[in-house]
DNA sequence: GTCTATATAAGGATAGAC
DNA sequence: GTCTATCCTTATATAGAC
């Protein structure tokens, strides 16, 4: 892996960890592995380096996403599929922690990302449950929007719960309590 | 108010806005209108202070939470009280950010607040919910605890959210979303 | 109790040698 | 491209005067 490359899987991890305001260069470059002159060599500086950090994690998460919710089911499932997928959940999400972030939220191109991505996401859902409305799986009185909202919400929120708590279990209840309320509005439950 | 007052409520504003760890001595003082010396005579430092700061925003969001959930209604309504109760919704929660702080999580006694806190939240809604079911409100098929972790990561979840798109509008969407859901397990509807 | 030094380390970046 | 040296600022804390 190049210097370069090394530098951005490092800020990744890092900003995963600590955040962007827990980030130092001198830490990135411990753990890449590299001189203070490569960082500055490839990049402008901090800020530079985490865009391009931000931006690889939000184009993964959304790939990530994209393989569950575009997978083969009912619009029931493939919901139920997401929220269940396998997370690393004491970790937190890589994308929402950044919005606790003041640095990034306050720079318009490290936040740009965050909100595409999230914003994305959002949309993605709702648009499977317009599927499901259309193929009457879902009641027809459920709003897409505010579903899809509680849907991404309550994935962002039990990261929350579980680091709280230190388990994983208050996120696994939280998405078993959401499903058990859609479920209810499901028909199609061959 | 006191100096040592003031510090304290410097840090809860700071600890909100920018983290525990994008929270400097100086940027408190600045704030507190208030010396070095002060500060290190009436807390043994930054950690120390902050304690002092996070216990006080707990148990303040644990009364404004119980003010709600403890009012009048059905158990329904009570829960969506709590949930369309009024917010700073873009500043997000002040106790479940400190979740994504590294320096918060590492250190047990600042955890020990956030972690009870988040806890009490849910125990408290579960039992509402068993009220309901009890009462008949409440399908007798949901589980209460995952119910309520629900309600609560929708919360936590739907501050990112609105953080990310920089409107309180995503916010209120899931929260929307997770009540129409609710609401059809909701029998008594008077 | 509060203030002003003072101290050590870390954050973040530049300069210039190799 | 990478390294080391150097720079200025901030973070966090201590010492001691008032």
């Amino acid at each position: 892996m190049s210097t370069s490359e090394r530098l951005i899987e490092s800020t990744r991890e890092l900003l995963w960890e600590r955040g962007y305001v827990g980030t130092s260069p001198k830490a990135i470059l411990e753990r890449a592995g590299a001189g203070q002159g490569s960082m500055y060599h490839h990049f402008k500086g901090k800020p530079d380096l985490a865009l391009a950090a931000i931006r690889r994690t939000a184009e993964e998460m959304r790939a990530t996403a994209e393989g569950v919710l575009g997978g083969p089911g009912t619009p029931y499932e493939r919901i139920a599929a997401y929220l269940r997928r396998e997370r690393d959940v004491l970790r937190g999400c890589p994308v929402g922690r950044l919005t606790m972030d003041p640095d990034v939220m306050a720079d318009a191109a490290l936040r740009a990302p965050v909100d595409e991505t999230l914003d994305w996401l959002r949309e993605r859902i709702a648009g499977i449950v317009e599927e499901g409305k259309a193929q009457g799986g879902f009641a027809a009185s459920l709003e897409s929007e505010e579903v899809a909202a509680a849907v991404v919400a309550t994935v962002q929120g039990g990261y929350v719960l579980a680091r709280a708590s230190g388990s994983p279990a208050a996120f696994d209840a939280g998405v078993r309590g959401l499903l058990s309320l859609l479920s209810a509005h499901n028909t199609r439950t061959e």
